[in-house]
DNA sequence: AATTTGCTCAACCGCGATAGG
DNA sequence: CCCTATCGCGGTTGAGCAAAT
């Protein structure tokens, strides 16, 4: 069965020989590609369109960055993937070069599989519930241990600074703080999407999860707390470190100038953490999720 | 050396969205 | 509006290769 598109016959398929790749990159780079359905005819191809899109944006446009993904591409990926989902273009888009198939495949075959390694549902970020019983592998000392937990289902939560209700996504952690301790170091992502939950709620979650995590390997639950602490308004947040309060004091400034609410986005906690990815955040923040009316994942949607 | 198993990744498939007549 | 063609995306497949048996 051919494509829909091209129903015509003597249609190629499988690999793209060397031949077809120099057809079709002549064929783009001198007259672009307005419409994919003529290009096969106009570029000697007994190909269909769409075979000739895939070959060109996965494989022979000249943007293209070709090797292996670097160590910061794998957390991009993970931790546009733990608010985003499956939108592998969206994921991609934060990966110069890179293209929505590479990262799928990526995800597939390595990201999915450390991360169940360590314990975590690759499709929620969260503990895996067999890791929540049993003893689980995460003291390798370099393993990135991520302290999570569910939403209630259905929950929505109401935010005062738009008069917007949503339906979170589930997640409620952040990228990982090293907690060094004399006994063991461990990797705890102790920060909840500030956004997302009201911090009374927050702080139930994790000091739920420092409980279940403690007791799945043993851990003592006074050497964890004793590296982290609640803040003013009872949340859980990881020991401060030189540096991290510039930074905040920086990304204040930053949404101050794009003309935000600063002290009702502090009343909703969102700079309690010292530790915090910036990045995601300001990619977050660019989108002006905080002063429109639209659906939360949406707009991240529009943004990434 | 032959066969099986597992893995990677390029390519395909089908569906929903969109544009244009 | 409706219909058709096309595009773009996410899920899936399978060829080709390497490691294990």
């Amino acid at each position: 069965m051919g494509h829909r598109c091209c129903s015509k016959q003597k249609i190629k398929r499988g690999l793209w020989s060397p031949e077809e790749d120099d057809k079709l990159v002549a064929y783009i780079t001198t007259h672009g590609h307005k419409s994919w359905s003529s290009v096969p005819k106009f570029a000697g191809l007994q190909r269909c369109g769409k075979s000739c899109r895939l070959r060109w944006t996965n494989y022979l446009r000249p943007d293209l960055k070709r090797g292996s993904f670097t160590v910061e591409e794998e957390h991009i990926i993970i931790d546009i993937h733990r608010i985003l989902g499956n939108r592998w273009a969206q994921i991609a888009k934060h990966l110069p070069g890179r293209t929505d198939n590479e990262v799928k495949n990526f995800w597939n075959s390595c990201i999915k599989k450390k991360l169940i390694s360590q314990g975590l549902d690759p499709q929620t970020h969260n503990l895996l519930s067999s890791h929540k019983r049993n003893n689980s592998s995460y003291q390798n000392s370099n393993s990135i241990f991520i302290l999570t937990s569910q939403m209630p289902p259905n929950a929505n939560y109401h935010i005062e600074t738009t008069n917007q209700t949503f339906s979170p996504p589930n997640i409620i952690q952040t990228p990982s703080t090293i907690v060094s301790t004399n006994q063991y170091q461990t990797s705890f992502n102790v920060i909840s999407n500030q956004l997302c939950l009201p911090e009374q709620e927050q702080a139930r979650i994790i000091t739920e999860n420092i409980s279940n995590v403690c007791s799945s390997s043993g851990l003592d639950t006074t050497v964890v707390e004793n590296e982290i602490s609640k803040n003013k308004n009872g949340i859980w947040v990881s020991r401060d470190e030189e540096g991290t309060q510039a930074r905040v004091e920086e990304e204040k400034e930053k949404m101050c100038e794009k003309g935000m609410d600063l002290s009702e986005i502090e009343m909703n906690g969102f700079f309690e953490n010292s530790k915090f990815d910036f990045g995601l955040l300001e990619s977050v923040l660019n989108s002006e999720f905080i002063s429109h009316d639209l659906d939360y994942m949406d707009v991240l949607a529009w943004n990434f």
